[in-house]
DNA sequence: ATTCATGATTCTTA
DNA sequence: TAAGAATCATGAAT
C-alpha cells in the first residue's frame, strides 16, 4: 500500500465537512481506489503527507516537497528500521510490502470493507487503505480522528472483519486511544496478548514505558526522575509481544557487540569489504561498525600509554581494559580524562600534557597570586 | 547524585 | 580517506 495523498485528503476523517461527498456508490473512490494501486510500488520513499497538507483546500496536482528536517518523523520506509539512534524509528510506518509477506495474507489485505458514516452514507475501503489511513492519523496524533475510524469500523465477525480488528495498525490505534484515556490496564492487555510486527516494536515499547512512567507519576502524585523510570523499567519489562528478546547495551544487540567482539579477536583492522559484511550481519550500518573498531582501539590502547603523571588515581578508572589486561599504576590519558569528566579534578586533561605541567615555575612562585598556573 | 561504559562526533594527522 | 585522540551525550549501575 501506499500512503497517496488524494486519498487522503479525500477521506471524511480529515474534514467532517466532507462526508457529503461520498456514497456506497462513489466513483470517487474507484477512482482513488485505482490510484493507490498504481502507485503502490513507486511511493515506497516519499514523505508521508502531513495533516496540513490533506486539506481539502489544497490543489490536487501540488506535490509535496520533501524536507530532510521535519520530514523526519513521516519518514517512510520500504526495509523498515535500522538502530541508528539518529533515526527516531518509532514514527516509521510500513508499506504493504512488509505487512503481508504471503500472498494468502495480501489477498485478505485487499478484501473490501463497509464504513458506515453515518445513517445514509457507507464507504467501501481495502483493508489496506482502511490500515494506511489508520497510520496516517496515528502519526498526525489526532486522537479524535483515531477513534472516530475505529468508531465506523464494522462490527461483524466474518473473516475479514476479524481480520481488520485483528490487524497491527487498528491493535496499535487501540493501544494509542487507550494510552490518552488512560486506561492502561486495557493498553497492558491489547501490548501483551497481541503479536506484533517487529517494525511497531519501537514505537509500542516507547508506549509501553511512557504508560507505565504516567501511572506511576499519578499514583505518587509528583513527577518522576530518572531512577524511577530507570526502577519503573526494571519492573515491568516489555512483554515479548513487542519485544523479540535480544537484550542490548547501549543500543547495540548484545548477538552484534558479540560478532565484533569475535572480529576484532581475530583483526583489530578490517578491510571495508570485511566491515561491509560486518556490518550487514550485524543489522548495524557500516559506519557504526567503523565506530566500534575505531573506539575499541582506542579503549584497548590508552590504558598501555606511558605513565607520565605523578599523581595517584583511583585504580577502578584504570582496569577497564578488555580481554583480561589490566593495568594498576599507569595513569593514562583516558583516566585523567574520565577524572575530569567526572569533576574530580580542577583542571583540564590537556593540563596534563601541557608545558605548564611537564615544566612548572619554581615552587616559590606556583602558589603567587599574580601567576596563572592555577 | 555520582560513576562508569560506550556509541557518536569533531578535529588532527598521516 | 581512514585512523587516532579527545570529547560529548546518554544509558545503566550503584
Amino acid at each position: 500500500m501506499s500512503y497517496n495523498p488524494h486519498i487522503l485528503r479525500n477521506f471524511p476523517l480529515f474534514d467532517d465537512h466532507q462526508h457529503h461527498q461520498y456514497s456506497s456508490s462513489s466513483s470517487t473512490f474507484q477512482h482513488f481506489t485505482n490510484h493507490v494501486h498504481s502507485a503502490s510500488t513507486t511511493n515506497y520513499h516519499q514523505r508521508m503527507p502531513k495533516m496540513e497538507e490533506l486539506s481539502p483546500s489544497e490543489s490536487a496536482s501540488s506535490s509535496v516537497p520533501s524536507s530532510p528536517n521535519h520530514s523526519h518523523h513521516l519518514l517512510m520506509t520500504k526495509t523498515g528500521m535500522k538502530t541508528t539512534p539518529a533515526l527516531p524509528t518509532s514514527s516509521i510506518i510500513k508499506t504493504d510490502s512488509s505487512f503481508s509477506s504471503s500472498s494468502s495474507i495480501k489477498n485478505v489485505d485487499q478484501q473490501s470493507i463497509v464504513l458506515k458514516l453515518s445513517t445514509d452514507q457507507t464507504l467501501t475501503l481495502t483493508i489496506d487503505q482502511i490500515t494506511c489511513v489508520c497510520e496516517v492519523i496515528q502519526q498526525s496524533g489526532k486522537i479524535d480522528k483515531l477513534i472516530k475510524l475505529l468508531q465506523i469500523l464494522p462490527k461483524n465477525h466474518d473473516h475479514a472483519y476479524n481480520h481488520i480488528h485483528n490487524h497491527d495498525s487498528i491493535l496499535k490505534a487501540r493501544a494509542i486511544i487507550a494510552f490518552h484515556q488512560q486506561k492502561f490496564r486495557d493498553l497492558y492487555n491489547i501490548l501483551e496478548t497481541h503479536q506484533f510486527d517487529l517494525i511497531h516494536h519501537t514505537e509500542l515499547q516507547q508506549l509501553w514505558y511512557k504508560a507505565h512512567y504516567l501511572e506511576a507519576q499519578k499514583i505518587r502524585g509528583r513527577s518522576l526522575g530518572a531512577v524511577d523510570k530507570y526502577r519503573i523499567r526494571r519492573k515491568y519489562p516489555l512483554p515479548k509481544s513487542i519485544w523479540d528478546g535480544e537484550e542490548t547495551i547501549y543500543c547495540f544487540k548484545e548477538k552484534s557487540r558479540q560478532a565484533l567482539k569475535d572480529c576484532y579477536r581475530q583483526n583489530r583492522y578490517p578491510t571495508p569489504d570485511e566491515k561491509r559484511l560486518l556490518a550487514k550481519k550485524t543489522s548495524l550500518t557500516l559506519i557504526q561498525v567503523s565506530n566500534w573498531f575505531k573506539n575499541r582501539r582506542q579503549r584497548d590502547r590508552t590504558p598501555r600509554s606511558q605513565d607520565c603523571l605523578g599523581q595517584e588515581l583511583p585504580t577502578s578508572l584504570l582496569n577497564q581494559a578488555y580481554f583480561g589486561t589490566h593495568s594498576t599504576h599507569n595513569y593514562t590519558t583516558a583516566a585523567v580524562t574520565a577524572a575530569y569528566t567526572n569533576n574530580r579534578l580542577g583542571v583540564k586533561p590537556e593540563f596534563f600534557t601541557s608545558n605548564a605541567f611537564l615544566y612548572p615555575p619554581p615552587s616559590s612562585s606556583r602558589f603567587h597570586p599574580n601567576n596563572n598556573y592555577y
